[in-house]
DNA sequence: CGCCGAGTTGAACTGAATCAAGAAACGTGG
DNA sequence: CCACGTTTCTTGATTCAGTTCAACTCGGCG
């Protein structure tokens, strides 16, 4: 397939692989086209998959009371996957759905454990995703935790300009934690 | 020194590393013992270690507007460090104290690289560590975000009940991201 | 066109913070 | 072993940021 399109997407991603690595990643992987709004992962379904956006966004959310809560956003060259059944093998809490018409890598738990095995670059990459997600998840915690509505907007729109481009209100308030209203009246500055 | 002892406490930790592997790590690394409230890591300082704690406990806790907010509890067999540190080069955003008289061992990040290149399983626990770390931010984010006080403290007590036995309220409070008035008054379901 | 989802605005309500005292528990030295 | 000071926890009164609910606007598109 676009070997070339993916090989870029990964250097541009920051990790570096060989390109045997690359390949033998693209063989064991599926390459996947979807529409906006289709969804990967649906809550209460076992997924061991884990999905790298070569073109395009996706986010997960859950049900919470009914209300939908988005908890990631993912854009090209990030991964994403339902961390708690991909590491915990547990049914998905979360559903993943695509924003926007994209294009992506769908590799699989056993596949990732395999070149893991076989080459160290990759099993690298592995961990640094990891950690970096649990740096990012830390940072969160302190921003929701005690910033108000308005600076934790504020925070957004500085380290992540692209997430409030790309992505409809409801989902940033929710990814926020705080009420789509209250967000609407905050980008008007009448608060 | 108590090499017995520290492999009893890793094996408890559900890690297993071969004794040759503990052999090295405890030679490459510092036991320390520690009195109440001594300060491992300050806000400020430049910190490359993570410590294991063979006896007692710690918390990492950082000053918001001056006022102290813990973010993180370490009992028998976790591991803490300041991770933005640790895995960034940066300087530490925490300090790192411990809450009780304490063992710890002392391990740098030169010798936790260098034993993850030679011990695939010692690389392994340390992506297990990383990976439940990651997995506990996210439950926090969640309880964080949309859960009242009430619940989030209940939901502490069912999910670490050793850490409301053990620790004073004020860090609780700060932990969960509530007042410690508020803290009380759930306590005593006047809420 | 007119409908429909996305965003905006207003008004009333509320959970938790803040501010301000006091009570209890804790430990240290006389 | 008690007294005294310090720290930890409790209780009350007030305030406020953000939610909730409800109505309205706007822009696209079928």
């Amino acid at each position: 397939m676009d070997k070339r399109r993916l090989l870029d997407a990964i250097a541009q991603s920051g990790f570096s692989l060989s390109d045997e690595c690359v390949g033998e990643l693209i063989k064991a992987s599926r390459i996947r086209r979807l529409e906006k709004l289709d969804t990967l992962v649906r809550e209460g379904q076992h997924s061991d998959k884990a999905f790298f956006i070569i073109q395009g966004s996706a986010r997960a959310y859950y049900l919470k009371d009914g209300k939908d809560i988005t908890d990631w956003f993912a854009f090209e060259h990030d991964f994403i996957s339902s961390i708690n059944s991909f590491y915990q093998g547990v049914a998905s809490p979360h559903f993943i759905e695509v924003l926007e018409p994209s294009v992506l890598l769908e590799v699989s738990k056993d596949v990732i454990v395999s070149l893991s095995e076989k080459y160290r670059e990759f099993d690298r990459l592995e961990k640094q995703v990891v950690t970096q997600t649990m740096l990012r998840l830390q940072e969160r915690i302190a921003s929701v935790q005690f910033e108000s509505a308005q600076q934790k907007y504020l925070n957004l729109l500085k380290i992540r300009p692209d997430i409030v481009q790309r992505v409809p209100l409801t989902h940033i308030a929710s990814y926020l934690g705080i009420t789509l209203e209250t967000l609407s009246r905050i980008r008007r500055k009448r608060i």
